[in-house]
Order: C-alpha cells, then sequence, then structure tokens
RNA sequence: CGCGGGGUGGAGCAGUCGGUAGCUCGUCGGGCUCAUAACCCGAAGGUCGUAGGUUCAAGUCCUUCCCCCGCAA
C-alpha cells in the first residue's frame, strides 16, 4: 500500500524514537518542534533532540513559537498531510489543524488513559506507586488528552525500577504501539473507544514542592518518590537519588551510619540512602559521600 | 557575556596569616580470628589541571588557557 504522508509533531528524547519508526515505515513530510532555547549552563541555545535527530535524517523542520499562528496552520494544510501524528510536543493543537489530515491527529501518550492525563504522566505513576502503567495512543481532540483510545499497551512497573528506565522503556514501547496503530489505522481495523471521564485523573507539571521529603511518611511514599523524580527528590540542602527500603528501627529524619551505609527513619520503617548530593557537587554513592562528608546532628536542617 | 562551585596519590575530601603534602577508604604485604564490610602492624602510590609571573620560599598570591560540575531556565 501506498505509504501514509505524515507530518510529525514533537519535541524531547521521548519523541525521537516515534519519529525513527515513522521514516521507516511512512512519508514524512515535516517535523514540527519547539524553537531553540537557552539552556544549560551560560543559556546556549539548544536545539531539541527531535530537531537534531530529524536534521540527520535529512528532514524538514519548522520550529514555530506557536503553531496556531495562521501561516503556520496554512503551511501544514498546504502539505496535505494525510495524518498528523504528536509526541510530546509541547503545544496545544487548535481545531483548525485536527481538521487538516484526512485521518486527523494521532498523539502517544505515556499513560493507560483515562488515567494520567497531562503533562507529566510517567513521573505521577511512578510516585503513586502504580504497578503498572503504559502508553495509550488516542485520536486526538481539543481537549487535554481527552480523546478517542486507539490502542494500548502495559508495561509494568517493578519497585526497584527508576524513572529513567521506566521513560526508556516508554518511548520504546510508544513507537511500537505506534506503528500498529498506523498499521491498523490503514487496514481500518481501528475501532476508537470513548474516554470514562469519570475515572481520568490528572498527572500535573511538576512543581519545586514536589519533591521534598517529609521524614514522616511511610518509607514506601518517600522511596516512591524518590525513584520517580529520580534527581529531583531534596532533603534539606540534599538531592536524594537512590533509596531502597530498610529494616533499622528509626526516628522519622534519625540518621545512622553503620558498615559504610547510610540509613535514615521514616514514619514507618526506614531507608537505606543508595545516592545523594551535595549542593554544587555530584552525585555520589553513599558509601563514597561518607568518606568526604561529615553525616552528624541537624544534618538534614543544617546550612 | 544568567548565577555559582571545583580541578591535590585509585575513590571521596582537608590543607588556616605562603615555609618539609594530610585524612577516610581502597590497593599490596604481614598478623589476629571459627569467621568478617571487624581489628592490629607495615608498605607502595602525588611534577598539588596547564602556561607564565611575584617571592629566599607557592597546593596556598596574580595572570593565561584547558577541563569538569551545580543552580537557574
Amino acid at each position: 500500500m501506498d505509504k501514509l504522508k505524515v507530518i510529525f509533531m514533537g519535541t524531547p528524547d521521548f519523541a525521537v524514537p516515534s519519529l525513527a519508526a515513522l521514516i521507516d515505515k511512512t512519508q514524512v513530510l515535516c517535523v514540527v518542534t519547539q524553537p531553540d532555547r537557552p539552556k544549560g549552563r551560560g543559556h546556549k541555545f539548544q536545539p531539541p533532540p527531535v530537531k537534531v535527530f530529524a536534521e540527520e535524517n535529512n528532514l524538514r523542520v519548522i520550529q514555530p513559537l506557536k503553531v496556531k499562528a495562521p501561516e503556520v496552520v496554512a503551511e501544514l494544510a498546504a502539505l496535505q498531510p494525510d495524518l498528523i501524528v504528536v509526541v510530546a510536543f509541547g503545544q496545544i493543537l487548535s481545531q483548525k489543524i485536527l481538521d487538516i489530515p484526512r485521518f486527523g491527529c494521532i498523539n502517544v501518550h505515556a499513560s493507560l488513559l483515562p488515567k494520567y492525563r497531562g503533562a507529566a504522566p510517567i513521573e505521577w505513576a511512578m510516585i503513586n506507586g502504580e504497578k503498572v502503567t503504559g502508553i495509550t495512543t488516542m485520536q486526538m481532540n481539543a481537549g487535554l488528552d481527552t480523546g478517542d483510545i486507539l490502542l494500548q499497551s502495559e508495561v509494568k512497573i517493578p519497585d526497584e525500577m527508576i524513572l529513567p528506565e521506566l521513560r526508556e522503556r516508554l518511548m520504546t514501547v510508544g513507537a511500537d504501539l505506534l506503528l500498529k496503530t498506523l498499521y491498523k489505522l490503514q487496514m481500518g481495523e481501528l475501532q476508537p473507544i470513548k474516554q470514562d471521564d469519570s475515572l481520568s485523573t490528572y498527572a500535573p507539571l511538576l512543581k519545586k514542592d514536589t519533591g521534598l521529603i517529609d521524614w514522616q511518611k511511610p518509607a514506601r511514599a518517600i522511596h516512591n518518590l524518590v525513584r520517580g523524580l529520580y534527581g529531583e527528590a531534596r532533603a534539606g540542602k540534599f538531592k536524594i537519588w537512590r533509596t531502597q527500603l530498610a529494616a533499622e528501627k528509626l526516628l522519622p529524619g534519625e540518621i545512622k551510619i553503620a558498615g559504610g551505609k547510610f540509613f535514615v527513619g521514616t514514619g514507618d520503617g526506614s531507608l537505606e540512602i543508595l545516592e545523594i548530593q551535595a549542593p554544587n557537587a555530584k552525585k555520589l554513592n553513599a558509601a563514597e559521600f561518607l568518606r568526604g562528608n561529615k553525616v552528624g546532628e541537624n544534618f538534614w536542617t543544617s546550612e
């Protein structure tokens, strides 16, 4: 059969495998991504990963400030795509754009909709201690992740999995499910299912204070927060990167150093700190950290 | 020119007002022990990122360059 003519919209690493899959199986007319933005040390302008990948593959790239701008919409329409595929793009599409392709717009979302609609579904699934999450492909509509479900694929979350591992897994599964979705689309086998809004939950953008650790909380909850944020969980001036459930009997926030290991009490059981990072320093495993740092009273609150 | 921290034996760090380079761990050898991530004794290992400068003397002050990292976006 003829290859579908698609426009791809996406921005971060997460979207790259999906674009790679499309290059293989469809005709990619154009890639739409966010503008280069000042990032990193020195505020140098950095191209988004999708742009880098697209250019390596000699694809046409446009980086509109707003895709909804009339001239951009006109440009997209002029390409006469069969389909627009959206993966972690970062801009809201207007109805005019949704109406351009013959098959509409398909989105790859990293959760089992209607759960975890929104910007940070992977993180929240982990923070909440979900055992399973997944990928959903959906027929986009004007709402936020409210379109009809096309296909879903489950991904298990083992207890000790860490955010980057889950993200890695989901982006691969996402690319696979996207291809499967396109195949069924062309075969006419897709059966869109309306989302049950009564079951929906929302996964908002992470805020700064989401990562603040409260040692009064249960060990399991803190552990989930640490692994679900991987690097954004903080206790005092320290970032906690990895923890592990432990059996030490300690008061909430109380520290015990034993045999080169670093234990902290919580509201319910204790945790072993495996990787920790001081301000201006890099992430260290507990044994290395303990060698060069004094860990005493008021450790979490000291300056 | 967004803000800031740092480059010291294999690892993580200390080194105050410039004056013989230290700590914890690891490594190697030996000892003790039923045993050990335990303990004891001993040893090896550093041109203190680079290039200059100031000085009787610089890891420590000044300047050049390279590299790394944190924050904020």
